[in-house]
RNA sequence: GCCCCGGUAGCUCAGCUGGAUAGAGCAACGGAUUUCUAAUCCGUAGGUCACAGGUUCAAAUCCUGUCCGGGGUACCA
């Protein structure tokens, strides 16, 4: 990679000069003329030798063997030390493009293995619009690490056995007992979604009219149900689960029980207030957390601690955990809980992303599953469409707060950001077509020929996706990706624009056009697949 | 009170491991259609990077404080 030749070049100037520096860089310009990279290393410099910086800078000039074909250096204003990489370099990559396709920038396959962790909702309700963000973001977390070699188990954790699924039991029973002419007053804080007047009547369908209160049908049939809904709207998402795992396992297998003994052994738990208490605060932490409440049910800490011994014991090269930003607050706990008992966790990637705002109809609506006020993902997805659903939920980086406005997505939706990375698809293959018609031209290819200014801009910018692929490994951001995306059709759009590719009277140059829409066509297409949106031929 | 995110153009947000002239989309305004798909392109306008200090040759970026918004703070998960 280039970046590291220079870097080499640049340790090579400060070694042979006995100079010791660490903190310098070399950085890609995203401006014009400053070249392709920059480096700091003389401003840095300048200051631990007493020097001018634009000496040292000028000195780095002159220590280039004049052989170098790669890049030119050069020396500008403060004391930045510019390269020009050599057009030649660009073309090599695209040629490694037009002949990998689809592998193109892949690393090579490793054996190593990711457990994600998403969803997670509990089937108390279908999956709303507040769900999608975690949803989209975990399946694309997972995608990416997919295409970096990873094998990766996509988990969906879950409790059908808490309070609020008797509680959605109760709820479900209220519904039941109302349609049935019963006077029966619904739980206090229960559910009151319409999801369960609709299964109701298929509980009258299905049971009849006689069933009492403590029929398992209600808490059993209504979840089953609604986890039918749940993993519907994730089918429409084109979302696939690996595995769905109980937290009731780990009362039943004595994970839980477990938890608290050795923690207890360790003289981490204590009692007060009718509860048990977790020591973090000998931990490091500064308070200590419950971990079973007064009334003997325990908090949300200690299932989930048992919970990723198991996950942690299952071997994973990689664990990463998506949560809302209400988790912020425990997952802490569950890392300190691990690491007390002696598991491993510097495997564990948590992935914290903040709320969605859903606006419509110029409101904010809260999102509260138990009270029913909420657009379900699959409004959005029969409003608006699987890829601008997917794109929308990560189109932001995952701490930013996102807000989403429904209106304003459906009447974009022609001009949505979506389908301007589409189009760029559509355009190419229509081109291509074309192309193969009018001239088919298929041997003798010369990319040289590619001199114009938007040719080489997005000759540049296909080059970069290894690179970018890279940095989105690292911090696991698909709207890096997205944000990529758009500048890689952006480039092409400006390039269509301003050059025609079909010219009969230049024929090798057509021709070189034409492999640099292939070799745009394969990184779009590539990127989209990894969102897991579609890269269509026509619209 | 304490903890975690955020505050950048009218709106939604990039940029944040310090670098050169702070960007994009939408909205506004003005252009391009004898065409390889105008779902596009070109141009104009729009900024006290919340505020105040500090560190540095250099701060939107790092540190401290203040203000504002979101989330959490056992008995919702």
């Amino acid at each position: 990679m280039i970046q590291t030749k220079l870097e080499s070049f640049i340790s090579d100037y400060l070694k042979s000069n006995n100079f010791e520096l660490s903190n310098w860089n070399v950085a890609i310009n995203t401006r014009e003329g400053f070249g392709d990279y920059s480096s700091n290393v003389a401003l840095i410099l300048s200051k631990k030798i007493g020097k001018n910086p634009m000496e040292i800078a000028e000195a780095i000039v002159g220590y280039q063997n004049k052989e170098e074909e790669l890049f030119s250096v050069s020396a500008t204003k403060p004391g930045f030390v510019n390269f020009n990489i050599s057009i030649n370099y660009y073309l090599d990559i695209m040629n490694s493009i037009l002949e990998e396709g689809a592998n193109f920038g892949k690393p090579g396959k490793h054996e190593k293995s990711a457990n994600v962790e998403f969803v997670s909702s509990n089937p108390t309700g279908p999956l709303t619009a507040g769900h999608g963000r975690n949803t989209i973001l975990g399946d694309m977390v997972s995608s990416i690490l997919s295409w970096h070699g990873y094998n990766v188990t996509r988990e969906y954790y879950y409790n059908n056995a808490g309070k609020q699924m008797r509680m959605l039991g109760e709820s479900s029973y209220a519904k039941y007992a109302k349609k049935i002419g019963k006077d029966v007053t619904p739980p206090e804080n229960g559910y009151v979604g319409e999801y369960l007047d609709d299964i109701a009547d298929e509980i009258i369908t299905k049971f009849g009219k006689d069933l009492d209160s403590n029929s398992e049908h209600f808490r059993a049939f209504t979840e089953e149900k609604i986890f039918d809904s749940i993993k519907n709207t994730l089918k429409s998402l084109r979302i696939e689960f690996d595995l769905f795992s109980q937290e009731q396992k780990f009362y039943d297998n004595g994970g839980i029980d477990n938890v608290l003994k050795k923690l207890d052994e360790l003289s981490l738990t204590y009692k007060k207030d009718g509860a048990t208490w977790f020591k973090t605060s000998g931990l490091g932490k500064e308070e200590d957390k419950v971990l079973v409440k007064s009334t003997g049910e325990p908090t949300y800490r200690l299932p989930d601690i048992a919970y990723h011994i198991d996950k942690v014991d299952r071997g994973f090269d990689l664990i990463v955990d998506i949560f809302g930003a209400d988790h912020i607050e425990t997952y802490p706990d569950v890392l300190l809980g691990l690491k007390a008992l002696g598991k491993r966790t510097d495997h564990i990637k948590v992935i914290v992303h903040q709320f969605v705002t859903l606006k419509k109809d110029n409101q904010v609506v809260k999102m509260s599953t138990r009270k029913a006020n909420f657009i379900t993902l699959d409004d959005l997805i029969d409003q608006l469409g699987v890829d601008v659903v997917r794109y929308f939920f990560i189109m932001r980086g995952a701490n930013s707060h996102l807000d989403f406005d429904f209106d304003l997505a459906k009447d974009e939706s022609e001009k949505n950001p979506v389908y301007y990375l589409q189009y760029a698809h559509a355009r190419i293959s229509n081109l291509i077509t074309r192309y193969d018609s009018d001239i088919n031209q298929k041997t003798g290819l010369d990319l040289s020929l590619l001199i114009e200014k938007d040719e080489i801009l997005l000759i540049k910018k296909l080059s970069a996706f290894p690179t970018k692929m890279g940095e989105i490994h690292e911090s696991l951001e698909p709207s890096k990706l997205a944000t990529y995306l758009q500048e890689v059709a952006a480039s092409y759009h400006k390039f269509y624009g301003n050059h025609k590719v079909i010219d009969h009277n230049n024929i090798p140059l057509s021709y070189a056009r034409k492999n640099l829409c292939n070799a745009t066509q394969i990184i779009l297409k590539t990127g989209l697949s990894i969102l897991g949106i579609t890269a269509p031929e026509k619209m």
